[in-house]
DNA sequence: TTGTATGCGTTATCAG
DNA sequence: CTGATAACGCATACAA
């Protein structure tokens, strides 16, 4: 058992509320006694129990992160970028895996409410799919991230995926390439749907009727199995170039191309969206759509600390990073 | 403000107690009154404080995870075991970075304790680097992952990376190398130690000298550079292959030898160490030592449920994955 | 069957 | 300057 104030007051000789003040700094008594007391505290290694201050406070300094999976590049860099901001303001997460499954989200932030953390953080929010009444009574600041369907009733930090998929997909115009394929994840029902219509928008913007049979996807869990396994449906297709959900796809993608002797970017134009670590170390290094992932996380915290009055949107600027998995059509 | 016990017991007319026994099905009452209660209870939205509950029953149902860092794709496939393991069991984690540094290691180690965790999970520790008086007074479970040092001093997961790297270096022997380069990471002191004796053992194992000017590290945080900026050094010798201390060291390495034209496996071999998703993905595909990741971080959370009376040290069998970075010298 | 009292560990208020 | 007391929200032993 921790030693607590009650031990140490016994010892000192004091009562509880004098080690409290002693060891707070706070009230008014002789630096002696304060400084005996401290003393006293320090050798019997007595650490204040947190859960006390917090019921007392009650506020945790806690935040709850819900996510999908820890394992997924994208989500651990918003996970650090979370972290670093909390722990400088003395702020701990706590991790929540959903495993894309929306009623264990739900589960998940009640689990958080119950434990009273300070606010909750979600990535992948599915949010508002059921209008669910559990979380109504939750009055505590929530933020999501990249959230592209609860805009307005929740705050989000986002990047603006629908526009930054259309300058990519208008990048791959640019270049003169004119048959363009879309490679989507089926499970991120929202944000496929918004990144599919950034490469609808592109080709408006460019004239260019949209072929249903270039736009692809499969329902599975890993990404890179997800680029691995439609590229042989890809390659039925006249397309040039693809534009895939994210860089894992695109990187299963120009795997599978390896292997058929299918050239990246000579055959074919790869674009991934993220910008995670492995899209500039694989070869080709990857033409991606650059989300500042830690920057996210640290505005998402932040914004937690300083919780508005009103629901906010804020969003944040990609940029595209071309590499050499895409070239110009001759 | 959240619902408590009394404003339920107030609505319902009842006392507290009741309304916690009707809650929590102890007790014994008529069905009808128990539902009665537990409608108003929903109809409020009451959670229960899980703090309250906490200092109560004196257990927090945490469990604190110190990592390095968890952008590190080897660390967040840990963390991903410990999680499934604990949510499984009703159990949360809090994360805490010590980004390498001893110092931030013990704060966060203290800052769990404070927090009253059930138990603490470090990977990377410098525990015993300093005889740190602090610690002494934590009395709760700690296990650690992957240790090397503190074996016998605290409750250790890992695999036995010595053996692991002699039985990989032992193989570039067996396939016909015979100057054979370690490539380590001087930030991380104990465990490259380790691998590096393992070198050693094979080198002794197969009669041949240790050629000083084959070992080689750098000061870097990031693998990947380490393992890019370091192959200038390691072409001014005659080695015709090097062990990695790590697979991102190995992909930083085999990027710089694509830019100066050297051919993995043809004019080099590399084998690197944990294999970490982008292992498989990288072309050529690295031949490396499997840690089972996932398996250590369960087995990790498992030690702290089943926590042992005497000091263990559980070892956890790796494999060798040959692929394409390896090839017999002819 | 239900209510009262107590304790978990801390801090703040209020007397002394 | 310091000590007793209440309060944070809950669960349980005990009393009714």
């Amino acid at each position: 058992m921790p030693v607590t104030l009650k031990d140490v007051a016994q010892k000192a000789g004091v009562s509880r509320s004098t080690v409290s003040r002693a060891l707070n700094n706070t009230g008014r008594m002789t630096e002696e006694t304060r400084n005996h007391i401290k003393t006293i505290a320090a050798e019997m290694g007595y650490v204040p129990n947190f859960l006390a201050q917090s019921l007392h406070e009650t506020r945790t300094r806690t935040i709850g992160v819900v996510i999908t999976s820890i394992s997924n590049p994208f989500i651990s860099e918003l996970v650090e970028g979370i972290e670093e901001v909390a722990d400088n303001s003395g702020y701990t997460i706590i991790l929540g895996a959903s495993k894309f499954d929306p009623e264990k989200e739900i589960k998940t932030i009640l689990k958080f409410y119950q434990r009273r953390v300070d606010g909750i953080i979600v990535q992948a929010a599915h949010l508002t799919n059921f209008d669910d009444r559990r979380l109504e009574s939750i009055d505590i600041p929530i933020v999501l991230i990249n959230d592209e369907i609860n805009i307005g009733t929740y705050n989000n930090v986002s990047t603006d995926s629908r526009v930054e998929v259309k300058k990519a997909v208008n990048y791959l115009f640019s270049i003169g390439h004119r048959h363009i394929g879309y490679i989507g994840s089926s499970l991120r029902m929202h944000s496929n749907r918004n990144r599919r219509m950034g490469y609808e928008d592109a080709h408006e913007e460019n004239g260019q009727p949209i072929n249903e049979s270039h736009i692809f996807s499969l329902p599975m869990m890993s990404d890179y199995e997800t680029g691995r396994k439609i590229l042989d449906r890809v390659l039925d297709t006249n397309v040039t170039a693809v534009f895939c959900y994210c860089d894992m796809i695109a990187i299963g993608l120009m795997n599978a191309c390896r292997e058929r002797g299918v050239s990246v970017p000579d055959n074919l134009s790869v674009v991934g969206f993220d910008n995670i670590d492995q899209a500039s170390q694989f070869y080709p290094p990857l033409t991606t759509v650059h989300q500042p992932k830690f920057e996210l996380g640290r505005r998402a915290m932040r914004l937690i600390q300083h919780y508005p009055s009103e629901v906010v949107n804020e969003m944040l600027d990609c940029q595209l990073i071309v590499r050499e998995s895409t070239r110009p059509l001759t």
